[in-house]
DNA sequence: GTAATTGCAAACGCTTTGCAGCGCC
DNA sequence: GGCGCTGCAAAGCGTTTGCAATTAC
C-alpha cells in the first residue's frame, strides 16, 4: 500500500541502473528503461505476468526480455525478489521494508510493516554469512476466510 | 542439522496423523504411514524429489502420493511448507524453528537457531491475521561465495 | 561493423490432474 | 461392496534456453 514513488527518486534509480549496466559493459536498450518505469508504476509486490501484461499494452515486448530485465534489476539492488508461494517470484523495490501476510486458505498477501521486527534483523549478526536482506513470509489466516471456517 | 526425531515423539505424531485422518474420514493407507516415516528420517529440510527418491528404494509408491501424503501433513500441522528459493517447496518438521541463510550465488542454503528473533515473532500481533507460523528467509554471500567473489 | 540483445518458440522442471484399477473401511 | 486412494501418464504453468534477426555502441 505505499505511495508511488517519487520522481526524485525516480531519476536517481534511473541513473543508478544506467551506471550499473555501463559498468557492466551492456547495452542500455529503450526496452531495459521502459521495463524500470513500469516498475515504479507497480504499488505493491508484482510477479512478472502482471508486470509483463502492464507493458505489453503501450510497448512490444516479450516475456525473455522482462526476466532478463528484472534480474539485472535485482543484481544492482533495485528490486527484491521474494518467494511467496508457489506460483511465482514476487518483486518489491528494495527500500520497501515490510513483512508478508500470507493466507494459507485462499492465498491472498497483506503486506505490514513492523519497525521492531526490521531493528531485530538489523542487529543480526551471522557467522561466515553476509546478509544482503530479508524476506519474512507468515502463513496463517485472514479475516474473511476464518469467518468461512468458523460457518462449517 | 538437528538430531534425529526421538522415537517417543515419532510415536506421538503417528498418533496425531491417524487421528486426523480418522477425524476427516479419509483412509490409513500404508503409503500414507511409509512417508511418515520417511520424514521422520529427514535432519533438515526437504524437497519432494528427495523424500521420494528415498522412499523408493524401498517403498513402491509414486510422486504423486508423496505430494498428496506431504500436504495432508500440511494440514496436520506436522510439516510446514517453505518457498526458499524457484525450485522447489522445501518441508520441515513443525516444531524447527529457525532462519534460513540463502546465497544469492550458490544457492547454497544453512538453517540457523536464533531465539532472540523468535520471542521477536511470539510478540507480534495482526489485525485482521491469525498467524500460524513464520518463514524467514534471509538472503545474502555465503564464505565461500564472498572469497570467489574477492578474488575477481 | 560486430557483438550484445531482442522476439519467438520450444524446452525444462516442478506440480497437478484425469483415469482405470486396487484395497481400506 | 463401494468409494477413496493409488500408480501412471499426460497436462499445466512459470521460467529458461536456443537461434535468427535486430540494434546499440
Amino acid at each position: 500500500m505505499k505511495a508511488k514513488v517519487d520522481s526524485e527518486i525516480k531519476e536517481h534509480l534511473r541513473g543508478r541502473f544506467a551506471e550499473f549496466i555501463k559498468s557492466k559493459r551492456m547495452r542500455q536498450t529503450p526496452e531495459r528503461f521502459a521495463i524500470l518505469d513500469k516498475v515504479f508504476e507497480q504499488r505493491v509486490h508484482f510477479d512478472i505476468d502482471e508486470l509483463y501484461r502492464d507493458i505489453e499494452s503501450e510497448y512490444r515486448v516479450c516475456r525473455a526480455t522482462v526476466y532478463n530485465t528484472v534480474e539485472l534489476l535485482c543484481e544492482c539492488n533495485i528490486l527484491r525478489k521474494h518467494y511467496l508461494n508457489e506460483n511465482q517470484a514476487a518483486y518489491e523495490l528494495s527500500d520497501d521494508r515490510h513483512l508478508h501476510l500470507i493466507c494459507l486458505n485462499c492465498g491472498k498477501v497483506r503486506e505490514v510493516r513492523d519497525e521492531g521486527f526490521n531493528e531485530c534483523f538489523e542487529k543480526m549478526k551471522f557467522r561466515q554469512f553476509k546478509a544482503s536482506f530479508i524476506s519474512t513470509n507468515i502463513y496463517g489466516l485472514c479475516s474473511s476466510c476464518t469467518r468461512k471456517m468458523k460457518k462449517e
